[in-house]
Formats: C-alpha cells, sequence, structure tokens
RNA sequence: UCCCCGAUAGCUCAAUGGUAGAGCAACCGGCUGUUAACCGGUUUGUUGUAGGUUCGAAUCCUACUCGGGGAGCCA
C-alpha cells in the first residue's frame, strides 16, 4: 500500500534530507536496517551504498542472463539515468512476472544499494522483492529501445516525458524557473501577477485570442455588431498578450517586481520558435534606466545559465552528446564573459561595412532581420549581443524617446541559434511626449487612463524586457524546435493533449 | 500567411510506371555480470485522404490534411 510505505520512509526521516542529498548534502550517516524510500538518482550515488531501499519506478529495459538472474533498468524521472536492479532466479515471481517485464511497466523495488561490480554505473541494487505494478503490453507501447524521432514524439505527447530527452528537458526547464524565482527574490522584487483575462485590446503585441462566453453560432446583435455588453464581462476581452502594463503599476509602486506566466499570441506563425501559448517573465523596475536594464538582463541570463550549468551537470551533458555539441561549451562560455552591446546604428553601419551579401538589405530606419541578427551574433561577436536605441518608427509607444528625437531607448538580447531571446526598453515616463506618441500611432489615450495616470501622480523613469522562457530553454538545452521544450505545445491547427 | 521539401510495416527508411523491401521493435529459440547487449529464426502493409491519367500507379497530375526547412511577425 503506497499510503504505508510513504508513512514508514517518513519515519525513517528521509524527507528531512532528501532534497539536501539531491543537491550534494550529506546522506545520512547511517546504513540502517530500516527501508528507506529513495528516488533513483539518490540510489545511484555511491553513498547510497549498504541502505537498504524502496524505488518506485518504470522499467527501461531488462536484459536477462542464463547465468540465473536478470538486469532491470529503473527510470523514476528524478534523473536521467537508470539504476540498475539484480533480480536473482529465486525471487518468487521470477518465472511468472520479471523474465516478462517489458519496457514502460511499473514496479516498486526493495533491496540493498550495492557497489556495481561492473562498469557502467556506481551502484545497483539487489532486489529482495520486486513488486509488479502496472503492465506495459510490447505489442501496443509506442516508445521502443531507440531512438524516436521528435516529429513521433510529439504524436504521444502523453508518453514523451518518459523519452530521455523529454525528462532531461522537463528537468532543465524546472531548473531555470526555479533559478529565475531565485535571481529576482534574492534581489528583492516581487512575483506579481497580473491577469490573464485583459480588456486592453491593443497593447501592441500582436493578434489576441478572444475569450468570450456568447454563442457563435447566434451572438446577440446591436445595429449588426456583435453586442458584447451582453458578454460575460459586458465588453470584448481577450487572452494577455504581455503583462508588462500591469508590471508597471506596480513598479511605480512597489519599486522592483516581476510577471512569471503564460502569455497568448494568436498569430499564424508556423515556425521552430513560436507558440500561441508560451511563458514569459517580464521584470519592471522603477527608477532604472537603460543601461540599468541591460545590466540586469545580462545578470539575470549569466545567473539562470550558471545554475543550468552547476544543477544539471548529467541532462547537460547528454544534450551536448545527443542533441547539439556545443550545448555546455556555449553557456560557459557566457558565463565567463561580456555581452557585446551595440546601438543598432553601430549595428547597421556594422551590417553594411560587413560586405555580407544578405537577402534583405540593410537600411537605417528599417527593422533588422533574422539573418542579419544571426549574422552579428553567430559570425561577428559569437557571444549574447544586446543591440539598442532602435529607430523610434519601428518600436513601441511606450519606449522612451531619446533626445536625438529620432530614436528610443529599446533593446533586444540576441542569442546563437534561437535570435531574440529578450526585449525590452526604458518606458516613457513623461507625460506629454507619452500623448503624442500615443496619438502618432494612432493610440486612443482614453483607453489608456490608468497607464497614463501613473505619469501624471509621481511619476518616475523605469525599465523592463521580457524573456521568453521557451526560447530560453531552447537556446540552453539546444532542441531545434520550440515544440519539443514544452509539455503540450499550442501552435496554429494543434491543441492536442 | 508565403516559398521549398516530404508522407510506404509499430518506428526509421528503400523501391522513379510492371509481383512492396531492409534495419530496428515485437514474438520464439540460443548465449552472456549484462548495460543502445549479442547470434539465429518468425510475424507485420487499404503506400496520408479524395479524385484523375494509364493495359497497369508507392511512382505521373489535381485538391485537401499533416509534418519538416526557410521567410514574415515576435518572446
Amino acid at each position: 500500500m503506497p499510503s504505508q510505505v510513504w508513512l514508514r520512509a517518513a519515519s525513517t526521516g528521509w524527507r528531512a534530507t532528501g532534497v539536501l542529498w539531491r543537491w550534494g548534502g550529506a546522506i545520512p550517516d547511517r546504513a540502517s536496517n530500516t527501508m528507506e524510500m529513495l528516488s533513483v538518482v539518490q540510489a545511484r550515488q555511491a553513498e547510497a551504498v549498504g541502505h537498504k531501499v524502496e524505488l518506485r519506478g518504470w522499467v527501461r529495459t531488462r536484459r536477462d542472463s542464463k547465468g540465473g538472474f536478470s538486469f532491470v533498468e529503473l527510470n523514476d524521472g528524478s534523473c536521467l539515468g537508470n539504476i540498475q536492479v539484480i533480480a536473482e532466479k529465486n525471487l518468487p515471481n521470477y518465472e511468472s512476472e520479471i523474465l516478462h517485464l517489458s519496457v514502460g511497466s511499473s514496479v516498486i523495488v526493495r533491496g540493498e544499494v550495492r557497489a556495481s561490480p561492473a562498469k557502467g554505473q556506481a551502484t545497483e541494487v539487489l532486489a529482495e522483492t520486486i513488486t509488479l505494478v502496472g503492465t506495459a503490453d510490447p505489442e501496443n507501447y509506442p516508445l521502443q529501445k531507440k531512438q524516436h524521432t521528435f516529429e513521433f514524439l510529439r504524436t504521444i505527447a502523453h508518453l514523451r516525458p518518459r523519452s530521455n530527452t523529454f525528462g532531461a528537458v522537463t528537468r532543465v526547464r524546472n531548473c531555470i524557473c526555479r533559478s529565475i524565482h531565485n535571481f529576482f527574490q534574492e534581489r528583492g522584487f516581487f512575483w506579481v501577477h497580473p491577469p490573464i483575462i485583459t480588456a486592453s485590446d491593443c497593447e501592441g503585441a500582436g493578434q489576441m485570442f478572444r475569450v468570450s462566453t456568447l454563442d457563435p453560432a447566434k451572438p446577440p446583435l446591436k445595429e449588426g455588431q456583435i453586442d458584447y455588453s451582453q458578454d460575460f464581462f459586458a465588453r470584448p476581452t481577450f487572452l494577455t498578450v504581455s503583462g508588462q502594463l500591469e508590471a508597471e503599476i506596480f513598479a511605480c509602486s512597489l519599486g522592483k517586481v516581476y510577471t512569471f506566466g503564460p502569455t497568448f499570441r494568436a498569430e499564424n506563425s508556423n515556425t521552430s520558435r513560436h507558440l500561441a501559448e508560451f511563458w514569459m517573465v517580464e521584470p519592471e523596475m522603477a527608477f532604472f534606466d537603460l543601461n540599468d536594464n541591460m545590466d540586469l538582463a545580462e545578470a539575470f541570463l549569466k545567473r539562470v545559465f550558471g545554475d543550468v550549468l552547476t544543477q544539471c551537470d548529467e541532462d547537460m551533458r547528454f544534450f551536448e552528446q545527443r542533441i547539439e555539441p556545443s550545448a555546455r561549451t556555449t553557456l560557459e562560455g557566457i558565463v565567463n564573459s561580456e555581452f557585446r552591446r551595440l546601438s543598432y546604428t553601430e549595428a547597421v553601419d556594422l551590417l553594411i561595412k560587413s560586405g555580407q551579401k544578405f537577402e534583405f538589405p540593410v537600411a537605417w530606419g528599417t527593422d533588422l532581420q533574422s539573418e542579419h541578427e544571426r549574422y552579428i551574433t553567430e559570425q561577428v561577436f559569437k557571444c549574447p549581443v544586446i543591440l539598442y536605441d532602435y529607430p523610434r518608427q519601428i518600436k513601441a509607444f511606450y519606449m522612451r524617446v531619446n533626445d536625438d528625437d529620432r530614436t528610443v531607448r529599446a533593446m533586444d538580447v540576441l542569442v546563437p541559434r534561437v535570435g531574440e531571446i529578450i526585449g525590452g526598453s526604458q518606458r516613457e515616463e513623461r507625460l506629454d511626449v507619452l500623448e503624442a506618441r500615443m496619438r502618432e500611432m494612432h493610440l486612443d489615450p482614453t483607453a489608456y487612463w490608468w497607464y497614463l495616470d501613473l505619469r501624471r501622480f509621481g511619476t518616475v523613469p523605469h525599465a523592463g524586457f521580457g524573456l521568453g522562457l521557451e526560447r530560453t530553454v531552447q537556446f540552453v538545452t539546444g532542441m531545434a524546435n520550440i515544440r519539443d521544450v514544452i509539455p503540450f505545445p499550442r501552435t496554429p491547427g494543434i491543441a492536442d493533449f
């Protein structure tokens, strides 16, 4: 009974030490006769030798020896590696069950951790009992002991977390999220929660998903138009595309804040770098200018990458070996280097003088193309690059206008392979300039009365940026397609699972 | 949304107008402190869907669906 096992495990005190143990803390210094419930990552440590343990997980593969025993590779998701379980033929269910354990079946193993006499693993578990919990019919179980394409794994999104790659992605993604929170929390930022459902329909960041409870077959009409006054919120509402404006509200009260949650874009984008639902981190800081913003973005990325390197070493070595040979070395290089900072104008000059042939021409005043950004970050500097001070006509209304009147205090952080990973700016804090900019971009200032109030009452310079979580996971792991770094990707035409 | 490429066994792929195959997996047997185990044997098909051309179509044509690469938009 799982509940009994749980109680017994709790009484041995492993829960109190488990977390420390996992991250390099001490393993209990006694080889007790009491059964301890361990994860595979714990049982694989040499310090676990001599402990009586219970392990629970899924069979990855089985190898039988006519010498009278079987090797069962057990994985429980706690780490990339499996624990090798030795099942001898004197086990009562050896013939009936263990010899038929197939890939994907779930088992509970009790036994003693021993030093492994063979190469390939530090420890192994000599089973005293193996309880079959759930079978997985090998004729029908889709996951095999071989490499699958990511396209195929996407069609079995409910089973792909059991694959090595997706398990590693999930652990690294979790590490990145923990690191994000730690970074901000340690620096006195408050995590704020802007609404998912918003009434702002023109935040300037692309097409939005409509939220409505009206019957699409027969919506209430008023003068030929849909009457949203009869909708749930008595007005048109949408899924948020960004929590930035709300974050500004809290930054102008609490100083330093960040949002971290899902955002939505209804763009018909079919690329390996876009999702309709993705997670975004948006810090916003009062009294920060663009230089402070760039400093923070750089320190932030270095912290996250550094944490992944130290906390996900096994997974990162897997990505290096199987997915992207430069995955680890790229991160190591970044943690110990300085990001290259370059104004938009300097970047345009550099591109024009490079003599490089581009499909699209480079000209001051137009947005840089993917090929231009890639050339700068991959060919010229071979490291993250921060571009700043973009032409005002290609950037959003809320970005602070420079004294030259031609550029705004915007910044993009570009990284190799992925491109733009962070976009941010210093915000326009001058009421008259902001209103003029809104009219220039044909936005109605009255719809943003609350946003303008922040400039009317105790306005302060402030700045912030947005980081795409999935692009960060992509960059860190080297995974080529963004659909393979989020559990259940949403893209045009696809909302399975 | 645009351009290019693709869809064949459970999976990865061959077969370029003339009888649909291999590797892996699965199953059976052998061997082994093994470790992507190894060796031998067996089973597996509405060739993405719908039309068309042809004596004959996996193969050529059209439309659609899905996937990949690139572009635009962006995180």
